[in-house]
DNA sequence: TTGTAGGCGTTATCAC
DNA sequence: GTGATAACGCCTACAA
């Protein structure tokens, strides 16, 4: 910086208000300064402006380490994070935290290194949050608590996609529909998607006054073909059936190529979150309510970022969104079959 | 720091040595330090830290944006980078870059905020590469350009994944065999694995002294049931296919219903390079050399800071690694039929 | 082991 | 509009 306001001749502070933009400079020494960076290829060192201005412009994206890794629909939403990020000039650390090792947490607040975090994979009821409000840290997650209060969230409207998905099956004429969500585990730790779109389910079928039938799943190919046939022995007029579990749905798949139906001439299978690029690889390609995950990544981060940019002035209102989910209509979806 | 000090009755430096290790502690000087940190939740500033030090401790992963978006591989590989650094007690922040705008190259290393770099999906002639080593900033390649020189990576051995691939085919008796590869564009912008697979089928063919056939293929469902009937056309023995792209063996599945030959009594498929989440996801389940992405981006991150620790030390000897796909054998693959 | 001082590259608070 | 200069929180000599 010194030898940029030396080449300049101006004063080293002069560099700093030009580059930072916090006092009016005159044109003509502004291209000067400019002139003399572009020349001495300079940039600012951020960690040096980071120790003073106290604000990093780096964020951390919070993801739980799962046992089983993660899929397309987590990898977009990554994606979209990052993109965001760089759009607002902010970098995105990557902080893989074990659930049962919660100090890892305390590295993250403690150390300085980031401003504010986006949380992935939020549960309904969830330490990590408590954990950040208590250290003061700012940030913004994807999913929500039970209790959302104030803070900022946005989260995929699964309640209303198991509603769409019900609405389109009972368009086509089916009055006896199965919903196979996700395990058993899922619902026990409060993993939000799960018990909300089981809530839409239910209203949706009852509503619309169909035959409905609920089951839990194991996420695998066996689980979901033993739940199938478990589920039409006690359904003996199951027409269709709602999935949300990428796995599973393949054993109903194999299930119904056991009894020798057909898809979607005999049953009609529906999925809830299944991204478009996992539909397709499934045969007949999958009708899917599908996540906007890209679009959920941007949000979470351009939600925290608005938020640390007002910090100082009068908090703004809480941001909270739900995204709806998009129907992509495949082909293993059809007019109940006429017996 | 001064409030540690203090309170473990010690120098202000002395809580520094004792910190970094940089200098022996006495054993009771070092448990009062570490008590008077816990009970005051000191963390150690990691700004200030980078900034006199000149070690962030902070690596970057460098991906392409793509226009499709990344698969479960490309997951699989970020967080097992991730949990690597973590491991390492270092941070890995996201840097999406366009290919086509290579200036965001120039922030990361001018900004000073990054140690080093891990960069993805190298190219057989990667410009990035050039930037980076001209910048003069550490990095790991994963994958691998024509001419490596001295630069350490980690790649997956394709080459050897098709030749595993065909001699899987030829022991179950098949002497007429395809290569579905990936698009067109990929092979000219010198994608690596595009390359050396398309190589590695070539030459385990011709050892094998089998017939054989090569097309590359859009990703996607249609472009795949188009190239298998024209290679079907051309190669009237044809009874089996080697595919590295997971949506163009879709296709292929829906080509084979359509002239009505089941899989894998009249026709074998194996997959190159999907993991085993998206080859259950199949039906029947595909038989797949895996690659071990994990297990890469955990390799990438380890080349990188073992050679940041080095620095200053004689250059210790490139690290340059394949690693090997691993055969997961499916339903998807079998004898020869017949006639 | 101690205390102190100089510096890392900025930003922000003063004067002018 | 511009210039000097004290922080920011830490690390590493240095002499004791």
């Amino acid at each position: 910086m010194i030898d940029v306001a030396r080449r300049a001749n101006v004063a080293l502070s002069t560099v700093s208000y030009a580059i930072n933009g916090t006092r009016a400079i005159s044109a003509p020494t502004r291209r000067r300064i400019q002139k003399a960076m572009e020349e001495l290829g300079y940039e600012p060192n951020a960690i040096a402006r980071g120790l003073v201005s106290k604000r990093t412009r780096i964020i951390a994206l919070l993801f739980p380490t799962p046992e089983r890794g993660m899929g397309v629909t987590e990898m977009e939403f990554v994606t979209g994070a990052a993109e965001a990020a760089l759009e607002r000039d902010h970098h995105l650390v990557l902080w893989p935290t074990e659930l049962r090792n919660l100090r890892q947490l305390d590295r993250l607040t403690g150390q300085g290194l980031v401003d504010g975090a986006v949380v992935m994979e939020v549960r309904l009821d969830d330490e990590r949050v408590d954990l950040l409000r208590q250290a003061g840290l700012p940030f913004s997650m994807i999913g929500r608590t039970s209790e959302p209060g104030s803070i900022n969230y946005a989260d995929i409207d699964f309640e209303q996609g198991a509603r769409d998905a019900v609405a389109h099956l009972t368009a086509l004429g089916h009055r006896s529909i199965g919903f196979l969500n996700h395990s058993p585990s899922a619902f026990t730790v409060g993993y939000g998607p799960t018990v909300r779109a089981a809530d839409g389910f239910r209203r949706a079928a009852m509503d619309a006054g169909v035959e409905h039938f609920e089951r839990l799943c194991g996420d695998n190919v066996a689980a979901g073909r033993a739940a199938f046939h478990e589920l039409r022995a006690m359904a003996l007029n199951l027409t269709a059936l709602v999935v949300m579990n990428d796995h599973a749905i393949v054993g109903v798949m194999d299930a119904l190529d056991e009894i020798g139906w057909r898809v979607p001439d005999d049953f009609s299978l529906v999925s809830i979150g299944s991204s478009t690029r996992v539909s397709e690889m499934m045969r007949p390609r999958l009708t899917t309510l599908e996540p906007q995950s890209s679009e959920l990544g941007r949000l979470g981060v351009h939600m925290l970022i608005d938020e640390l940019e007002f910090r100082g002035a009068e908090p703004p209102a809480p941001t909270q969104v739900l995204l709806p989910c998009r129907l992509v209509e495949g082909r293993s979806s059809g007019p109940v079959r006429q017996h």
